[in-house]
DNA sequence: TCTTGACCTTCCAGCAACTGGAAGCACCAG
DNA sequence: CTGGTGCTTCCAGTTGCTGGAAGGTCAAGA
């Protein structure tokens, strides 16, 4: 099967799976005419891949979960490991992107949004302390 | 003031300055050795943007809030759509980054993780079918 | 005076994970 | 045999820095 056709079974563009064979994720055989052939194997491999990117997972965490995958005595509490801890890392996010959009919601809800020039918003930004009464703490 | 006195000042690398100034985001003066100098305004500059960055701003973003900062008839309302908009898109991170958690704790879930081979994780990964009784939609 | 060390300069390379584009074969339909 | 699509390789760019090499500058101490 040519790329384009593996392409579209992975549900990937055809210029990623050129990459994933550059950094030696997979290795289709050729065709007599130089192309790429993949097999169903390979195909496996590509939706694997593109299923474990959508995931959240590196490149490299990637490649150990394709060894795993590819080994037959693996020990499941492996793959357990690293999904929990894929797990922590998520969280550890968005906790980071909840305290931001703290900090800009109070941000934007002083800010009276009109033609005047005067910005809470950019007083932030630029440090400057606002009136005790209406300072919200924006240190993330 | 030189790089590093700027630097310890902004709380940015020197690195980081000399980059801001590459893309144009900063011009300090130099001093007859050749050395940067700055003045109190671009450091008060560099805090402007090592706080817009620390709330998630591009840096293109950072470019715009940058020249609202310094024009003194800036509608605060200009500020405050950016602001706004930049709250929508971290709202969509973390909805699709609770989505990856909810998948793969599901799946961990259903790894018993030990020592052998069978692992519900891979076995999603790999698009394999599980049992209709421990099922879980994994799709995103 | 010399040396040491911290600080500064420029430039080049690399990270992740692709993506776009150019130049040039291969293949098939009409 | 011509056109269009698909394939090949290679090079460069994306974002936002970061690390390192090679070298100039400066102030303090022996």
């Amino acid at each position: 099967m040519n790329i384009g056709a593996a392409a579209e079974k992975a549900n990937l563009p055809a210029k990623t799976i050129r990459y994933y064979e550059d950094i030696k994720l997979i290795k289709p055989s050729r065709a007599e005419n130089g192309y790429r052939d993949y097999s169903e194997q390979d195909v496996h491999r590509l939706r694997f891949l593109q299923r474990a990117r959508s995931l959240g997972f590196s490149i490299e965490e990637c490649r150990l979960l394709l060894s795993l995958y590819e080994d037959e005595n693996r020990a499941s509490a492996d793959v357990k490991a690293i999904a929990t801890e894929k797990i922590r890392q998520i969280e550890h996010k968005i906790s980071e992107l909840n305290s931001l959009k703290t900090t800009l919601e109070a941000l934007v809800k002083h800010c009276h949004g009109d033609n005047r020039p005067d910005c809470p918003i950019i007083d932030d930004l630029s440090g400057k302390v606002l009136a005790s009464k209406s300072r919200c703490n924006s240190n993330v």
